[in-house]
DNA sequence: TTTTAAATAGTAGCATTACTATCATTAATA
DNA sequence: TATTAATGATAGTAATGCTACTATTTAAAA
């Protein structure tokens, strides 16, 4: 059984909402699609226009320019993350289970089982890993985080902080914790795949090499001493 | 008394050696200021060449383009750091406390006292911090991997790594370790000054914060038990 | 000293990018 | 059926990213 989900967006990240429309849907479709397969930097709303088959114009009916487009691709990522994360970890009692499970859906390969329409979120996924952080590394993060363009990637961090603090009250650091975990989930990926010699991740890839990694970092820091 | 000191920087990062000539050396010293001031998105060939009184062209005999001069000025950086910390660790044995100082180099400020002329390391820090993680994530990590353009990144990399597995020499993960220091005292201070909330960090933004969750995080994951 | 070749600087131009504006057409709704 | 909203088609502008060509300076060889 497939079970749709829908994450609600921020509204001030479109000029109109891409759900409500088959050109809106085919824009975050194929978005995802060209961002893939050829990186952020050559993405431009022309390319996308001629593979969905509309005009320049008509993407930009949708979305002020491609950097709101990417801040809105990834914020469904994450959105879509702790959503799984919430659905996964929602009958665990015990705080050491629900961090190492958050540790592995952040690191594992998503398998879109639980999907939504037409968004891939395997895909998705491989987005966030190379592109995820162009969408605060720029000089307008402070103006874009009042808009809150970055709430569900900070929801996201709270909600693993406040497990950090069930499982250790008393450890000083759980949202930065949160986000070198969250971060370095994709960063040694990347590094694994593209720079191997920063990681200790041999030959066969798997993100399981990275899992322990994470694991053994996180609860090295956070155990009760 | 001021110190000069060269590093030798690859060659296939540019067209022509900018540090043999005044135009070459503007070019760099422009570069960061300019980068520094309005972030590498808005930062252009032909910006730069007017703050310098040159042409466009000028500075594309220097520089194939703006990714390589970023990835230049990236890598001058590391290269940098790594011989600040081998100054600053030679004559130490214990590896605690060489661990301790290069947390400490990677998250303190910046300040040039051992400097190389023209180029302003504080403004070269703040640049990394922003903008580094931009000279890797692209399509083509690949192929400029080839041509070493990350080598100052890796190498320090190593060093961290090396001294790591010293203290620890049954620890696993001593470069994935390394990396994830380097990066997330860059992130870290990004994130204390931009979005607070993914940090613990309080009001008074000190880098001293940093430097103690990395180091409390550090020496928890390689610690003998 | 003159000649000449190499290095450097400057001009101009082109294709693409990142938008904006206008107007006609279609589809949905009152 | 009239009206409005969404889309499509077309065009245009300014900035960006880059190349080719010409002019000038400089430095070495004759």
């Amino acid at each position: 059984m497939k079970l749709g989900i829908q994450i609600k967006m921020n509204e001030s990240l479109y000029l109109r909402n891409p759900e409500t429309s088959e050109l809106g849907r085919n824009i975050i479709k194929y978005s995802i699609e060209l961002i893939h397969k050829s990186g952020f930097e050559s993405f431009t709303f022309k390319k996308l226009s001629e593979a969905i088959g509309t005009t320049e114009a008509g993407v930009y009916r949708y979305f002020e320019n491609k950097h709101n487009l990417l801040v809105y691709i990834v914020s469904f990522y994450w959105g879509w993350l702790e959503f799984q994360i919430n659905y996964q970890t929602k009958n665990l009692k015990d705080p050491e289970i629900k961090i190492k499970k958050i540790i592995q859906l952040l690191a594992e390969n998503v398998e879109d089982d639980i999907s939504t329409g037409h968004i891939d979120e395997s895909m998705l996924h491989q987005i966030v890993i190379a592109e995820g952080s162009k969408a605060y590394l720029t000089k307008n993060v402070t103006a874009e985080n009042k808009l809150q363009f970055f709430k569900p990637y900070k929801d996201l961090c709270n909600v693993v902080g406040e497990i950090i603090l069930e499982f250790n009250p008393k450890y000083k650091y759980p949202h930065s914790l949160a986000s070198t975990i969250i971060e370095m989930a994709h960063l040694q990926n990347f590094f694994m795949n593209h720079l191997p010699s920063l990681t200790d991740f041999s030959k066969n890839k798997s993100v399981d090499q990275i899992v322990a990694f994470l694991n053994d970092l996180t609860f090295s820091a956070i155990e009760i001493k």
